[in-house]
DNA sequence: CTTATGACCTGATAGC
DNA sequence: TGCTATCAGGTCATAA
């Protein structure tokens, strides 16, 4: 379920919480949750997860490290230690960091795959029901740019006309598949790419190489603004993202077209159209969007 | 290269 | 109450 605004809210976060923090102590209580280098990139098999050897996984998961920073790029977030070991923690469609003290009993939630123990007795969880995330253990920052993040587009929040023009004029594929393409621009997922495309008037049909370099750099802006609204209403909460301290995002509230097909356009008043595309859901105005 | 399809998982909801 | 089918914010492998 998270996209960028919902990473981003988690990030900050855990960044106001946990830099400087010291780990005292990591579990991993299912092994295949997390991946390691040299496991078969993105497809490490689920079957042989008793047979990687268990006496390095605290030591992949930061225990003992001092938490130096956070990173996220798109959908991606990632904690690195002072001594340079980083945890990227993608969460895939339903999973969640909680943070949580002592007293509150976060010890019912179900799916927790993980867990961190900081110095000042706060917990980190990580869980994920349907376990489409997962945790990726690096040495350093380095190693994790070069194994996962060089491989993907440029970050939605920051997303330049030329960068979003150079995407779309690469590609006869339909507009929409190319913003949910996370190695062509990184962090815009099925609600907010409805969403940017409408705020911008295209069409989600729109073949990429057809979309004029002033239509891309009008998307490009509402992409940077859809997300930058969404981060500051905390994200969209459909169903399960929360914050770290477990509060609802509001940004569900003001979505235009997700979620709104057989709705009246808040624009024209036309009813919203709903269609497959690119496999997903898909809502946009057949008046407003050309 | 592109596009479609199924697979991976659990849980919520709607309909009978 | 319970059964079944459908759907969900994401990606990956495979096939056409």
């Amino acid at each position: 379920m998270p996209e960028l605004p919902e990473v981003e809210t988690i990030r900050r976060a855990l960044d106001d919480r946990l830099v400087g923090r010291r780990v005292v102590r990591a579990i991993l209580h299912r092994r295949d949750m997390l991946i390691l280098p040299g496991d078969p990139p993105g497809g490490f098999s689920r079957s042989n997860t008793e047979a990687k050897p268990k006496r390095f996984t605290r030591g992949r998961l930061l225990q003992d490290a001092r938490i130096e920073r956070t990173l996220r790029h798109g959908k991606q977030l990632a904690i690195a230690g002072d001594d340079g070991r980083t945890v990227c923690v993608h969460l895939g469609m339903s999973g969640q960091l909680l943070l949580v003290q002592p007293d509150d009993g976060g010890e019912s939630l179900g799916h927790v795959h993980a867990e961190w123990a900081f110095d000042d007795g706060t917990r980190l969880l990580f869980r994920d029901p349907r376990r489409f995330g997962g945790l990726w253990s690096f040495p350093s920052v380095e190693d994790l740019r070069r194994a996962r993040w060089d491989g993907l587009g440029p970050d939605g929040l920051s997303l330049t006309a030329r960068q979003c023009s150079r995407a779309l004029a690469a590609t006869h594929r339909p507009v929409k598949g190319v913003l949910l393409d996370q190695s062509r621009i990184a962090g815009v997922g099925n609600i907010y790419a409805d969403e940017a495309l409408f705020a911008s008037g295209i069409r989600p049909t729109r073949p990429g190489d057809s979309i004029a370099k002033g239509e891309a750099s009008a998307l490009a802006r509402e992409i940077r603004a859809v997300l930058r609204r969404a981060i500051r209403a905390g994200g969209s909460s459909l169903r399960d993202h929360r914050t770290p301290f477990g509060d609802p995002g509001s940004f569900q509230l003001s979505h235009k077209v997700y979620g709104r097909a057989g709705a009246p356009c808040g624009r024209c008043r036309t009813t919203l159209k709903g269609e497959r595309l690119a496999q997903r859901a898909t809502v946009f105005c057949p008046a407003c969007q050309h």
